[in-house]
RNA sequence: GGAGAGGUGACCGAGCUGGCUGAAGGUGCACGCCUGCUAAGCGUGUGUGGGUCAAAAGCCCACCGAGGGUUCGAAUCCCUCCCUCUCCGCCA
């Protein structure tokens, strides 16, 4: 969430930034809230101020064996109006917390102000769109040919997008993600965690997906526990509530978790094969860092989850989201988009974002900087990245003019038996 | 799920027959001093958030797992919830 005294004393910026993330947000009702929270909280604040100092009195007389009958009297009904100013405070601070969390976080001055995914900036390019001596197949057809994927029984027995991977389908993801949490850990230096994948409501209120997101989430009602939606929610959240020593930081993080998303009200958008799923895996990044390093370490990141592509030999290109299709939670976001051949098209296999400390606000996750004073700390994640639409980049890439596959070098050690670079189709093994 | 014990400051640990206790004592840490008992001694300091203020100092308010209640007044009494530990049950 955003400082209440940043917006006491910026409120256009923060009108603007609500108007540009196409956020629906009453500034206007927090503001005043926020007036009168200060004025219940003075008044309390005096109410009591006298309360503590008379019974301190009455403790001294009680003590010397003097007459305080009549200060308990008067304090009588002082208690009483306490009791009701402090009921109305409470109010308005619930009030005021429930109309922060709606205030999305401000734009990074870098962010091209736009109201959809068209005002993206294209940052970057690797690679090229690799020539077929031969019409290329989307990877359902390449699927289908060698057995990788059952996606009518897993309808079946979920519902559809919930894949089931088959045989050297299955193979091939499990060793994508081993693939990429070991380059992250051997040469990027994060450190691996094993998160549940079921949290509470404040740890998603940490992160920024609740309130607005909460019809987006699959959630076990008796337990109020929710499914995340992405790892991030997890691992930024471990440090809630804790202040962290400077010489801790950074930290880094990579986690591969399963993720589920309902994906209300995008029935028919880009649904088709492995494009969209209520369940997939992903390997995220997480970093917390000094607020003076944060955009260095963005950077960084984005190298990092680069690197999985330029390693399995992907052509992609980054682009930094415009004002109105950043997240709500996020400062600064950088996707990457990976080409698919046979689906003619560029899908998103990853978004690095800095969310500076809108997320350790939320979450009361600060740090004690060189001096000794205690501030929020910034939070940052990225995708590194996640599997389904990799492994269409990769089936279409890799395709063969027989219908089979190659393997790129660099996984070929996590799948076992199979050559790299094979000219002949890898063959499924059941 | 059942029974019991407990949750206090960076940490350990008093207080819990309600009233100068934001909190003894110890450890740690910081600064200073001392120094032929030296991985020692002495001294001082050492929470967070909010308000007042141009700012600082000062002053005020809140916080002893969370939220309510009783009371003039609660870390201390009562209720609810959460978490940890032990035993039992159940399941992997």
């Amino acid at each position: 969430m955003i400082d209440i005294k940043y917006i006491r004393a910026n409120p256009e910026e923060i009108r603007a930034a609500i108007k540009n993330k196409n956020e629906k947000a009453d500034l206007d009702a927090l503001l005043e809230t926020d007036e009168l929270r200060r004025k219940l909280q003075f008044d309390f604040d005096n109410l009591k101020a006298r309360q503590n100092q008379v019974s301190q009195t009455i403790a001294q007389l009680k003590k010397s064996g003097g007459d305080a009958s009549e200060l308990l009297r008067e304090m009588g009904s002082a208690a009483e109006q306490i009791k009701s100013v402090n009921a109305q405070l409470g109010e308005a601070n619930a009030h005021l917390d429930k109309l922060l969390l709606t205030i999305p976080n401000i734009p990074h001055a870098s962010t091209p102000i736009g109201s959809d995914e068209s005002c993206n900036k294209e940052i970057k390019v690797w690679g090229a769109k690799p020539d077929f001596a031969f019409e290329p197949v989307d990877h359902l057809a390449i699927a289908e040919n060698n057995k990788l994927l059952d996606l009518p029984r897993g309808a079946k027995i979920s519902g559809s997008g919930f894949p089931i991977y088959h045989g050297l389908g299955a193979r091939l993801e499990r060793a994508l993600i081993n693939f990429m949490l070991d380059k992250h850990i051997r040469e990027h230096g994060y450190t691996e965690l094993a998160v549940p994948v079921l949290v509470n409501r404040a740890t998603m209120t940490g992160t920024g997906q609740l309130p607005k997101l909460e019809a987006d989430m699959y959630r076990v009602e008796e337990d109020d526990l929710f499914l995340i939606p992405t790892a991030e929610v997890p691992v930024t959240n471990i440090y809630a509530g804790e202040v962290l020593q400077h010489a801790q930081l950074p930290l880094k993080y990579v986690a591969y978790t399963t993720c589920f998303r309902r994906e209300a009200g995008s029935y028919g958008k880009d649904t088709k094969g492995l494009q969209r799923l209520h369940q997939f895996n992903k390997v995220e990044m997480v970093r917390f860092v000094e607020p003076a390093n944060s955009y260095a370490a963005l950077e960084e990141m984005l190298l990092d989850a680069e690197s999985i592509l330029q390693d399995l030999g992907l052509h992609y290109r980054v682009v930094q989201l415009c004002s109105g299709d950043l997240s709500f939670a996020s400062a600064k976001t950088y996707d990457i988009e990976v080409w698919a051949p046979g689906s003619q098209k560029y899908l998103e296999v990853s978004s690095v974002s800095n969310f500076e400390d809108f997320q350790a606000r939320r979450a009361n996750i600060r740090y004690r900087d060189a001096a000794g004073k205690i501030a929020f700390l910034h939070t940052l994640n990225g995708s590194g990245l996640a599997t389904p639409r990799l492994m269409i980049a990769l089936l279409e890439t890799y395709q063969t003019a027989e219908g089979g596959l190659r393997i790129p070098e660099k996984l070929a050690g996590y799948l076992g038996q199979n050559e790299p670079e094979a000219k002949t189709p890898v063959k499924p093994n059941d």
